[in-house]
DNA sequence: GTCAAAGTTTAGCATAGACTAAACCTTATG
DNA sequence: CATAAGGTTTAGTCTATGCTAAACTTTGAC
């Protein structure tokens, strides 16, 4: 009884550790899909396209890049625009192909679409490997009308 | 072509404000639902199982509590044990009922139990209630083996 | 080529969430 | 009923994420 307890006490900090770990990858991941998304639409990233459609201050962006630069998913020269390393662009890949499995499977089980687009921005970031393949073993089997 | 694209700037930060209005209010929920728990568990909350069970330090929980308190989610009394205010209560239930709904949801679609304790914890705070909707009706078509 | 507008960075501040170490209360045992 | 063990709080620090206001750089229009 008390082993039982106490073992659900670790399953249960190991989930509240995943959670807070996926936080802090989450801006990151945010981010990096976002200049991704930017470089393929207009060539280039700069500061103010990712503050107006992140909804965030100037200068919020700039603090987060330098993060992300330290963390080595971004590389910029002062008032130039943003570039992704290698890492950043495997990120943004993953990122994308969680996004587009995990939005369109709520669509696939009737979530509206306005609705669907803000969830899976939410859930994606704490999609396992193993739920998102349920997922697409889903969508293969009742694909989308 | 301009004014579609100032749109989707607006839905994609309309997304993003969402999840770090969501980051927000997770971990209150996480406590909140916790406490509920342990008072239901054990008749009563302290600071020491909290910590435990959540895998934080003694001294975060402390400082986490005080702020539900000023939050009006909590109500406590120097070292005494924790309870829920009627927000608190209602806060912890909605929060029960989604990690239901959303666990067993994900059993549904096949994800590995071990998987989907983890995962629900994540999704259920980023889950709005048409999804809620979507994924309670494909239960109820499809129940659990 | 100058200079103003637009974009970018710096500085300084706030809040949330985490930590360790040390001080402080409660309670149970002997 | 004293005291040690255990639970709780305080103090001080750190990182991440946000903000505003002010300074600085780039660039395009004249």
């Amino acid at each position: 009884m008390k082993a039982k307890r106490l073992q659900s006490a670790k399953l249960r900090s190991a989930a509240f550790k995943r959670t807070r770990a996926d936080h802090q990858a989450e801006i990151s991941e945010d981010y990096v899909e976002l200049i991704a998304e930017l470089i393929d639409e207009k060539g280039e990233a700069r500061g103010t396209d990712i503050a107006l459609r992140l909804g965030v201050a100037n200068a919020t962006v700039v603090k987060t890049l330098k993060r992300l630069q330290d963390h080595g998913l971004v590389t910029q020269e002062p008032y130039r625009a943003i570039f992704l390393s290698a890492d950043g662009w495997k990120m943004a890949e993953d990122g994308k192909r969680k996004h587009e499995i995990v939005e369109n499977f709520l669509l696939a089980i009737g979530v509206p679409e306005a609705i669907a687009r803000i969830d899976s921005e939410g859930i994606e970031h704490h999609v396992s490997v193993e739920t998102l393949k349920a997922m697409a073993k889903f969508l293969i089997r009742k694909p989308i009308n």
